[in-house]
DNA sequence: TCCAAAAAAGAACGAACGGTCGTACAATCT
DNA sequence: AGATTGTACGACCGTTCGTTCTTTTTTGGA
């Protein structure tokens, strides 16, 4: 592939961004925020366009439908995650300290707030799970790879023998989920820090019963 | 209090139930439904009008906003939540039995469905925690409630020696709560009904590692 | 500097929203 | 039976929704 043929829609030939494309970043940052406390179909073409004081149908043209938009701010969403979560556990050794990197890095992501209506994946799961659609097939296949990424860490921890070789990965892997995220939605519909903690020390305690001498050595 | 002075509104003078609480029943009946799968927000006046054939003006009035709406369902849905959950347990002697029962039931609930959109709660929840208001304060209350009865369930174990005397209860609340409740949502999302006995293979697992040889003997 | 393409604005649409009003009928109480 | 209250109706308000156009402005490459 020559340069000519691989050039990037929405990048000059310089290799800055176009303008559309910048806006339609800008856009798409507000809507993962709004999305995040006040759900994905709270969203509205209208709103956006007023807070950001585009025109309507400059903020339309991006997109095309709503669903698009829905969608688009899914995909935005996955990319903070990934950022703010993800990469600061792939920069630990694989092993069980990933695992607890990966832990501590969502648990700072969700009390930060990186969004301010907590975990973006938590409020639009239980927004989406009973209402099919490419939405929701698109929040569902982004939680299957959160999920997936989780599992892989845990298994790597299992080969070095820092996690007991008869642990259940998937279940593990469920378990932190279910206890990181629930803590969070908790702490927020109370308005009680305290109950990140308790998630934590839930995590805490889970991980302690299958970790083996060798993870504890290191 | 006289039998007059305490009459209750809705109700006529020979016990029955006045015609219009009837039909109001029937509209949070339906709005709970509606309001499990598609959240609080997504309930509107208009929808449930022309579902139950019933003028939209004849559906507000009973209300006189929107707000009341959601708050009477709300309400509506934490009567369900006890007659489906709470009340079978509360059939079962005080212990360790009962909580197993509180669990069971409550497992049972989120797949039956009672509402078709899985936990009431589960959804008003996520998407009313970072929405100020009368409503989020209404859902805030009703959880607190749930896991204050779950709690006297688990104190009342552990009075009975059926569970550690270290255990930490609402630690241990939290915990199960968390477990039963991404259960649910998973298997929703994911149309994976295996989700479910997830869950329930994780409480077990939880409660196990708690109970005592009294607890395990009965 | 010029010009095509890209981006944004603007106006308008039909539908649905929450909410208000006056009215008509039916159920309930005296 | 008559008086009264409860209940539901249909028309309509202003607003916002997503979406479709056409027109204007801005932008980036030659």
């Amino acid at each position: 592939m020559n340069e000519r043929s691989c050039r990037l829609v929405g990048v000059s030939t310089d290799g800055r961004l176009l303008k559309g494309e910048r806006t339609r970043t800008v856009i798409l940052g507000r809507a993962a925020d709004i999305a995040s406390a006040e759900g994905l179909e709270g969203l509205s073409i209208g709103r956006l366009a007023t807070e950001l004081r585009i025109s309507k149908s400059g903020v339309f043209t991006h997109f095309g439908s709503k669903e698009e938009l829905q969608l688009a701010t899914v995909a935005k969403a996955v990319e903070v995650f990934r950022e703010h979560v993800v990469a600061p556990a792939l920069a630990v050794p694989e092993g069980l300290g990933r695992v607890r990197a990966l832990l501590e890095a969502w648990q700072r992501y969700q009390r930060e707030p990186v969004f301010p209506g907590g975990c973006f994946f938590h409020s639009t799961m239980a927004e989406f799970d009973a209402r099919p659609g490419r939405v929701r097939d698109a929040i569902a296949a982004s939680q299957r790879d959160w999920r997936g990424f989780l599992e892989r860490c845990l298994r790597e921890a299992r080969e070095r023998g820092e996690i007991g070789a008869s642990a259940d990965v998937p279940q593990l892997a469920f378990e932190l989920d279910a206890l990181c995220r629930t803590g969070a939605g908790h702490a927020l519909l109370h308005d009680d820090p305290s109950l990140y903690d308790r998630a934590t020390r839930a995590v805490e305690a889970r991980l302690a019963a299958v970790t083996t001498g060798a993870g504890r050595d290191r």
